[in-house]
DNA sequence: ACTGTAGGCCAACACCTGTTGACATGTCGA
DNA sequence: TCGACATGTCAACAGGTGTTGGCCTACAGT
């Protein structure tokens, strides 16, 4: 056994450090071209090893797509802060999360052309802020539509920063996007309803 | 001559028809599939014609976009709008462009994949909204920071109901997204500044 | 009626894509 | 030591892409 235990199902393989490496440059490619002009070969190549490689590892580009996108928002527990503090920490949280992981990028990236990429969004959105969003307000049935309008802004946000990067907009330090956005959010969550 | 005038050097030629065709062709297949997804073939065959002509009259699929992608937001003039409309206003407005005309959602796909086409969407914020705003904001420095942040709203509103398709965005109706999204639109235009 | 030319089609090119199978190498248990 | 299996490389496939040039056809000006 090359791993400490002995008795494990589950042990170390030689190919996970290859796995990883692949991972890592799909990630990289599919955040930063695309779905379609992240081709096979360039993370192949990215990765150092041979495009037959990923078939072998991941079936094909639908499939390593599925794995590359896999995502966790981490959003944290916002039932003990105080009211009118949830939008300015949501806000911040939101924008740590799009800095420091390309994830978040490709998925976005890819979804505006790309079928199953757009639904893996849509279950995101709806399995891990939805249920946040509806411990946090009044009326469950409201829950939907706020999130929805928290994703708009969150989203577009996201868009015009790092994807289509608008000179102002990029501009912004976290202190200003936090000031800006943060009461945008909070109304979508606990301002009087609309509608 | 053909045409009613006998004198004016802008004679309507035959092949106008094939090119106003190819272009709105190419407008619903950049609007449905992205740059890259939308090929010249597939734009032909809608216009009922063969490749080769789309590039006789319009050179490569570069300019061919770049054709298909003329837009012009139409902005009203909103100076003599009570300053507390003019939120509801600029936001029905918006919506109002989004749902009658292909060509924004063909810039918005390209342009999270084309380079060009990102380009093409900050000219247009900049040249298009960007004076708009600043004709109504007190402090003309400013402008481009709160034309950012509506740029940032009514981008994210178009992904996520337009491209993305959550289903609570879908679901609201013109009244309800100028109920939800006016305020914020309102507050980036006028509300006092946050940095 | 004749002819030049604009409008249109066809076939092909060079290239790139995802994907596959055959083959080499190395590692580890028996 | 030997053989089984994991790891990796190479070359090729079938199909699709933007793009090009040659050829046909029908109409406009004389």
């Amino acid at each position: 056994m090359t791993e400490a235990s002995s008795t494990e199902a589950a042990k170390a393989r030689r190919s996970d450090a290859t796995r990883a490496a692949i991972l890592t440059a799909a990630r990289e490619r599919f955040a930063a071209d695309g779905y379609e002009r992240a081709t096979i070969r360039a993370i192949a190549a990215d990765a150092n090893i041979d495009p037959s490689m990923v078939m072998r590892y991941y079936g094909n580009k639908e499939k390593l797509f599925a794995a590359a996108a896999e995502f966790d928002l981490r959003l944290p527990d916002l039932t003990g802060v105080p009211r009118d503090e949830i939008g300015a920490r949501l806000t911040g949280h939101l924008v740590d999360r799009w800095e420091h992981d390309d994830t978040l990028m490709a998925l976005l990236r890819a979804a505006v052309t790309n079928q199953a990429a757009a639904e893996r969004m849509r279950r995101l959105f709806a399995a891990q802020l939805g249920p946040v969003v509806t411990a946090l307000v009044a009326d469950p049935a409201e829950a939907p539509v706020r999130a929805g309008l928290i994703a708009t802004q969150a989203l577009g946000f996201a868009l015009t920063r790092y994807v289509l990067c608008l000179p102002p907009v990029v501009a912004l330090d976290r202190a200003a996007v936090v000031a800006w956005l943060g009461p945008t959010i909070q109304r979508y969550l606990a301002g009087e309803r609309a509608e």
